[in-house]
DNA sequence: CCTAATGTCTCTAGCAACTATAGCTTCAAG
DNA sequence: CTTGAAGCTATAGTTGCTAGAGACATTAGG
């Protein structure tokens, strides 16, 4: 058995996320010592570390606490839990796309700077007029 | 003089987001109309464009509270700026490299589904276990 | 056996950057 | 003149933690 510094040690989770993930129910309450101290055994570690790799990965905790429900369940299809990793991916797919033109935006806006002023400062000018950037990030809305 | 509903129609940021950046000192305290509602020229639309590129760019409130305070002594060389702008492009691409291995790792995941039961499910299975991960996203900690 | 240093306990409050709700007043159109 | 949209203030909620206060538990050394 473990106690939550040792969990934390071994997941690398911290101790108070450890106690708050059982606070909104993710872990389930643990056993407790003689003198109240929470005690963990070999499930809630692996329980934790599949936490913390999805989190990892991105994963919401929604998301995670659904992937939890779907490996309790290991008759089950495994369509939701694709399902739920496709979701993931489309999602990190469009970070990627948005913040790689945020980077090209910012490469132009740094290698432009001349070290002058700040009135001829392109890093200020670029932010102030939406309309020399090159391409569309901010969208409409 | 522009009304805060069309401010926000004329800049994209929404009308609670508007009040939001006063309250925190973002936005300068604006005049009033009779019936006590707030009024904006020329110059707050100039700077809440700021504000929402700023945004869109990814750059943390703090750091645009810095740049407007610049852009308000434009006298001053523009070393600051240029740093400002410097760190969020290294910021950005730590993202990036980052959310690049997670796009890899996830497509793995996705691209290994058999789509059988839970029990044979590899996107449980990678996430129960991180040594079955290619790389090393988690670190040590 | 006692003490000191950790470790753990609960509870509350705070962070970014908003978003939503409630209950009111004001404005513009018909 | 009435009605519905838009505006006002103030408070609380969101996500995923993190930090603090003040009290109890455990462990290592003397």
């Amino acid at each position: 058995m473990l106690t939550i510094g040792k969990l934390a040690q071994e997941t690398g989770v911290k101790v108070p996320t450890i106690r708050y993930y059982e606070q909104i129910g993710l872990l389930p309450v643990p056993g407790r010592s003689v003198g109240n101290q929470r005690l963990y055994g070999a499930e809630q570690l692996d329980r934790l570390r599949f936490v913390r790799h999805a989190r990892d990965l991105g994963f919401p905790l929604e998301a995670i606490r659904d992937l939890l429900s779907l490996s309790d369940r290991p008759e089950q299809p495994c369509v939701a839990a694709d399902g739920i990793a496709r979701a993931q991916l489309i999602a990190v797919r469009a970070r990627l796309a948005r913040l790689r033109a945020l980077e090209s935006e910012l490469e132009r806006m740094v290698a432009q700077c001349a070290h002058g002023t700040i009135r001829d400062c392109r890093v200020i000018e670029v932010l102030g007029d939406h309309a020399q950037c090159g391409h569309d990030h901010a969208g409409a809305a």
